[in-house]
DNA sequence: CTGGATCTGGAAAGCGCATTCCCACTGCCT
DNA sequence: AGGCAGTGGGAATGCGCTTTCCAGATCCAG
């Protein structure tokens, strides 16, 4: 039993497979209500489920939308892509999902991969990079999305637009504020603080980690604070317990030649979540407590992390938000007439002062 | 400018589309060396990228495979999806999303879904469950998926068979030995544990969470000990954490009654880690302390929880693995010309005894 | 009653590709 | 030299559906 198609459905109602059409999805021609039923009557005797490949052939659309990701299994992606199935499923479309771990050939790759499904549209996550060996792929990257959207797709990018990417018709992005963040995060923890900054960072030419860093510097700037020390390492777990055992090592040197006293005690800002918890692991390996031994603040607010002890000070993100907005963006009917077409909803953050800072 | 097709490239490759089409994909048939390398400078010359639904509408396959999950945000899941989505690129297929909360009703819908996609292939994670009120909802399941697997879909089940699917060609189910393995955990804290043994689960009928409490049981009255209370709650953080709140106001009762002496203690097994966790931040919200109050053990070893103190007793499940084999099971050339169709590895997952029941 | 306007269902032409025939060649053996 | 298998390319058909375009039916106003 092959799976039945329009054409059996209309034999058997004794209509025209034009009809059938009609009246199995929304055309815009209702037939009359008897034959509507006789159709609607053999389409389930028979099992009838459409083809969404023909449908998506005839009408070139397929009710797809593309979602590429750096690793699903990471609870910052795991969130957005929670968001974007939620609004997926709202405008009654699938969500198709790549991972890329980030490099751009593949991102690219993914994009020709969608174009070649005919999505309608692609949401990009995780952060740009602007590094020098990635200018090339950046640059095939920001030509197949082109492509990609002067052939009628829409595309969504969270936090930083496609490197070389222009403007064109269809390309959104969802900007987080991700420097003004840690800039508030910065001026918060320098209220309470006179000791040292680090930070701990992803590869130089992250964006997101970049733009981070750079907002964490000016927030301790404005508030009359050096520069702090930045440690670059990978924009993950380990890249933190690395960064962490460094630092351990350090903070231990520091606390044994001033006798156990009260040197000037370390702040650490991991530019997200999980380097953040990679880091605690690290100190806490090191015999370090938080936030006696150093305080530590991270961002992103991942939802699995909130239960961590100490509670670990960051800067919420409405990750599932995010998601969910920059899917609507790509929407069909995405407020376009009121001439400012890509105008998306800011998204706001908020910092979030805990215990792995000292708070009580 | 309009995505161009195969007939626009043939043309200006002064060829007709039959032999355009056998060049560009891997046909039986290569044209030769000369004709063949213009038709090709032709394609990359108009950025010709296939239509992969008119030619899934050809060859009536499409490259697609569908993953079915409760929630994607849950680590749980989202581990297994790495699973999926890393098998299905060795495969070179893409991988389609549905989240589905658990709800036979919505799987079935999923299911429905991906095969008017024409997905190769369905891996269906997340637990069965066998309440009363989902009978109807997973009979028409069960019809839905066999209709499927009749029309020559593939289809692997992490864990459970769907309730009441018969064994039929193309199904596939990845066994995964909860019981016996919650057994193995309850004798390992059998060992050093003379105090009491409460088990927090989730809803009757959810058959992961039933086999775990099975297995739980039985380890326990193969150790000698009494079978250990039941709480049903929900299947997440929230529900641990409610548990959570219930056994602190025990646990404290208990201490009052025997003068805060050395009563009986409680060692709690979560059936999921993220139940676990939501217990532990209840007792800790309470002001008790584990292992030192009471001592709690999970089940799945998330990734993202392994940082967690005091660090989290529970059973290592390979849930990558676990997403990688299934996928694999549904592949076209899998193991079928050995008459054992449906053989697939078998899971080891591996007790994991940490602080939080007491280990140094 | 009649003319045009409106509505309804059907026939047919694709959507972009794979694939089965089919034909024109080439080279080879008898 | 004639017939043969073998080869390489093109024409045509169909995958399952949507969507014009058409023709017949229905309706209302004049």
């Amino acid at each position: 039993m092959a799976a039945s198609t329009l054409t059996e459905v209309a034999r058997l109602a004794g209509v025209s497979p034009a009809t059938a059409s009609r009246v199995l999805n929304g055309s815009a021609r209702k037939p009359g209500k008897d034959i509507a039923d006789r159709v609607r009557q053999a389409a389930d005797s028979l099992g009838y489920i459409p083809n969404a490949q023909a449908q998506g052939l005839a009408k070139s659309s397929s009710g797809l939308i593309g979602l590429i990701v750096h690793d699903i299994a990471d609870p910052y992606f795991a969130a957005i892509a929670r968001g974007v199935q939620d609004a997926a499923r709202e405008q009654r479309r699938m969500v198709l999902l790549a991972t890329t771990g980030g490099a751009p050939a593949e991102e690219r790759e993914a994009v020709a991969a969608f174009a070649a499904r005919r999505a309608d549209s692609i949401v990009i996550a995780g952060s740009r990079s602007s590094r020098p060996e990635d200018v090339d792929d950046n640059a095939e990257l920001a030509a197949e999305l082109d492509r990609y959207c002067r052939n009628g797709g829409r595309v969504a990018v969270v936090g930083h637009p496609v490197v070389g990417a222009t403007a064109s018709e269809g390309y959104h992005v969802v900007a987080v504020p991700n420097q003004e963040l840690a800039g508030a995060l910065a001026a918060r923890l320098a209220e309470n603080w006179d000791g040292d900054f680090v930070i701990v960072g992803g590869p130089e030419g992250l964006l997101t980690s970049d733009d981070r860093i750079r907002g964490f510097q000016e927030g301790l700037a404005h508030a009359g604070h050096a520069p702090a020390e930045v440690l670059r390492t990978s924009f993950n777990r380990s890249g933190g317990y690395e960064a962490g055992l460094e630092l351990a090592a350090r903070i231990k040197a520091g606390q044994a030649e001033d006798g156990g006293g009260s040197g000037r005690k370390l702040c650490i800002f991991a530019v997200n979540d999980v380097m953040a918890i990679g880091a605690s692991a690290a100190l806490r390996a090191e015999g370090l407590r938080i936030p006696r031994d150093a305080t530590i603040a991270g961002f992103d607010d991942i939802e699995t992390l909130r239960d961590f002890r100490p509670a670990l000070s960051t800067v919420r993100l409405p990750l599932e938000d995010i998601g969910r907005l920059a899917t609507r963006a790509t929407a069909p009917g995405a407020g376009n007439s009121e001439g400012q077409e890509d105008t998306v909803p800011p998204v706001r953050g908020e910092v979030t002062l805990r215990r792995s800072t000292g708070e009580a």
